[in-house]
DNA sequence: GCAATACTTCAACAAGTAGTGAAGTAATGA
DNA sequence: TCATTACTTCACTACTTGTTGAAGTATTGC
């Protein structure tokens, strides 16, 4: 969210890149590749649509049959169902009255499986995150 | 971002779940994991976000020298830090004036490189997005 | 001690996004 | 044909989030 790039960047420091470190690191990364990966990302980084996909990953659905799982509305199912479509990660098919949702991909499933999998785990040996910032007062 | 659950659900629909398909899948995942990994993609799923892990993911670097690489404030980058390292993505270490950022996990390294694969390789067969599901190979 | 450097946190704003009821569209059956 | 079922889209509201300057904290050097 880039707030309109007002006068003058933040405050830079006097330390120029290469006086820590010999190497400077700059893009290396496909520009095209990074924005469909955020865009993944994004899609993924909702619990409802998170379950909903690990849901999906189970095998094909209707609408109605998501919105009763969830307990939730027509509706809001649809517009979940929509943003995970842009996002190319779930596929469509109409089957008679019925519209039935399913992952895209076997990719995909295997991307959600894996990161439900590693955070399960509990990658660093941390139990929750983001607590201690608290000045003496 | 549940807006406060009002009066009723949505619609419901009349199609009961068992009417169409003889499984009915549930929950079937952890919250515990489900929420842990929604913070992650949360995190990435943000385009200077997912970059910085790139970079990182070539060697650790003080904030100064990201704000130089990215052209960004120091406030922005610290900020945008705060978030990965509240999501467990990167590790920090003072190295005397200096904080040096790294990727805090292999696992990280290989989730971003995979994600980054795949987008690259353009799962479903094609260029733009958003407009028809095609599955391939 | 004081000043400088390197960062972090605060507060405020703009922009984005999820949920939802109402209204619209599409297939099916009478 | 019309009614019904199954969804989608619209428009709106409430909430979340990224960026940013200013102010704060921490380490180093004098």
């Amino acid at each position: 969210m880039k707030a309109l790039a007002t006068a003058r960047k933040n405050e830079q420091p006097d330390c120029a890149p290469g006086e820590h470190r010999r190497k400077r690191p700059s893009a290396a990364v496909s520009a095209a590749a990074l924005e469909r990966a955020v865009r993944i990302f994004k899609a993924l980084g909702d619990e409802p649509r998170l379950r909903l996909l690990a849901i999906l990953a189970q095998g094909e659905l209707c609408v109605s049959e998501i919105a009763e799982i969830d307990d939730d509305g027509l509706s809001t199912v649809s517009q979940r169902l929509r943003v995970l479509r842009s996002a190319d990660l779930v596929s469509r098919r109409r089957d008679g009255q019925h519209i039935l949702y399913g992952l895209a991909d076997q990719h995909i499933g295997e991307l959600i499986s894996n990161a439900l999998a590693h955070a399960s785990e509990g990658l660093p040996a941390r139990p929750s995150a983001a607590k201690k910032n608290r000045k003496k007062n």
